[in-house]
Order: C-alpha cells, then sequence, then structure tokens
DNA sequence: TTATTTAATCGTAATATTGCAATATATAAA
DNA sequence: TTTATATATTGCAATATTACGATTAAATAA
C-alpha cells in the first residue's frame, strides 16, 4: 500500500497525472514563472528569487527535468535551466485537450 | 520540515498548484474521464470501472470536489457525482493562460 | 597548487499521500 | 421494525514528498 497503482490506468492517464503533478507545487510554478519571464535561468537566480534553501530548489528543478519541463546546460559553474520549448508545447496541448473536454450531458 | 512552505507563493500560484496536485494522481483523471463521458456519475460505478476499493474511490471523490472540479448530489443511497462545470471553466482557463504563457527569449 | 564558486547529492526529519479493511451513517425496501 | 444497499469515515501501514544541513563534485580564479 502508499503506492500509486500506475498499472491500472491508461499510458495517457499516467501522463496526464504525472505531468500535473510535477505542476503541482507553487515552488515549481514559481520557478517556470521566473524561467518563463526568462529574468535569469540560473539556479542560483532562483535559489535568490524564490525563499527556498538551494537543495530545495535543486529538488524542484530535478523534478520539473524528469517530466521534460525545462532543461538544463551546464556554462562554468552555473547551470543555466531553460523551459524545455518542444516538451512544453506537447505538455500544454496535452493538458489542453484534457481541460477542453466538455461534458455532453446535464447531470445533478 | 516537510510541510509545503505556501506562505511565500502569490494567491495564484498556490491556486494553480493545487489544481495541479488533484490533476495529479491517474485515478482522479480516470475518475474525471469517467464523468465527462457521463456514463454514470452514481459512485458506485466508478469503483466498478477504475479498480481501487470504495474508500479509496470515495477519497479521491473527495479531493476533485475540495477543488471544486466536481460536485455531489444526494439521490436516495446513491449519490450523483458531476464535473461543477462553471469551475471546471475557471480552472480550465486558469490553467490555460499559464500553459499559453510564451518565453521571450532564446537561452541555453 | 589552493581557494572560491556553483550546483548536485546524501542523509534525515517532518509531513503528506495512497490504499484498504473495518466501521459508521443514511436512505430504501421488506 | 429489520434488512439491504450505497457511500463516508476511521484507523493504519506503506510509500512519497518536502525541506534543509552537510557534504561532494566540478569548474574557475588566485
Amino acid at each position: 500500500m502508499g503506492a500509486t497503482k500506475t498499472e491500472i490506468f491508461t499510458a495517457q492517464q499516467n501522463r496526464i497525472a504525472l505531468v500535473a503533478k510535477a505542476l503541482g507545487h507553487p515552488a515549481r510554478i514559481a520557478i517556470l514563472e521566473f524561467l518563463i519571464k526568462l529574468e535569469s535561468c540560473f539556479c542560483g537566480d532562483l535559489v535568490k528569487d524564490i525563499g527556498l534553501a538551494q537543495p530545495t530548489i535543486s529538488q524542484h528543478l530535478k523534478e520539473l527535468k524528469k517530466v521534460g519541463l525545462i532543461k538544463g546546460t551546464i556554462e562554468g559553474t552555473n547551470v543555466c535551466y531553460c523551459i524545455h520549448e518542444e516538451n512544453w508545447k506537447e505538455i500544454s496541448v496535452l493538458l489542453s485537450v484534457f481541460l477542453n473536454k466538455k461534458s455532453k450531458g446535464t447531470c445533478c
């Protein structure tokens, strides 16, 4: 018990849920908004902007990277993080299609 | 430690994250898809359709209700669950606006 | 080489989530 | 009333997440 039963759901249901889960933390929303504004894409600047410790930010970045929302490039001692444009678009479509589904009937 | 530091984020960041979190489980995606298809909106039918125990489904329904994605109406011994159309629309817009934000620059 | 800087990783405590058996509640039927 | 049915709640075990101090790794600067 305790673990999600992914095997009983479709690949798409699991994918949607996984992406939504990655978006399911305000720090990660804040990180993405920061990267979209492109004030900077260095990890250190994110740590300054958002009020969380460096290891915590690093952990959140890792999760965003895992689902493909962002990518990171090493630049000297810095790491430059950016929105993964192609994946972002795909994820955007995936969620939009789900959100725009319309229930046909009137019920309750 | 261990709890999300909601106080350091904006209301909108927290709202987006909260809604995304509710969508962050395949069972809840499956429930919403089922309700959208409107094959039925009785809890019992959801239990049959999705392979999880009744208390587990009940718990997921509760969470979806909490963020406003669905509503439930008592009908005899059954409870009829449906998409909360107005809230769904609002949430759909909230997420769509976020997902359609474009990063201006080229970076990395 | 030895700092210094930047970010990742490790380890761990606190908290949250998932799932279900058992139980409670509430309505309907007999 | 008693019984049956449908759903919610409780309690708990397993697991996952969040956060951060300490440490490590890797590149640069002195």
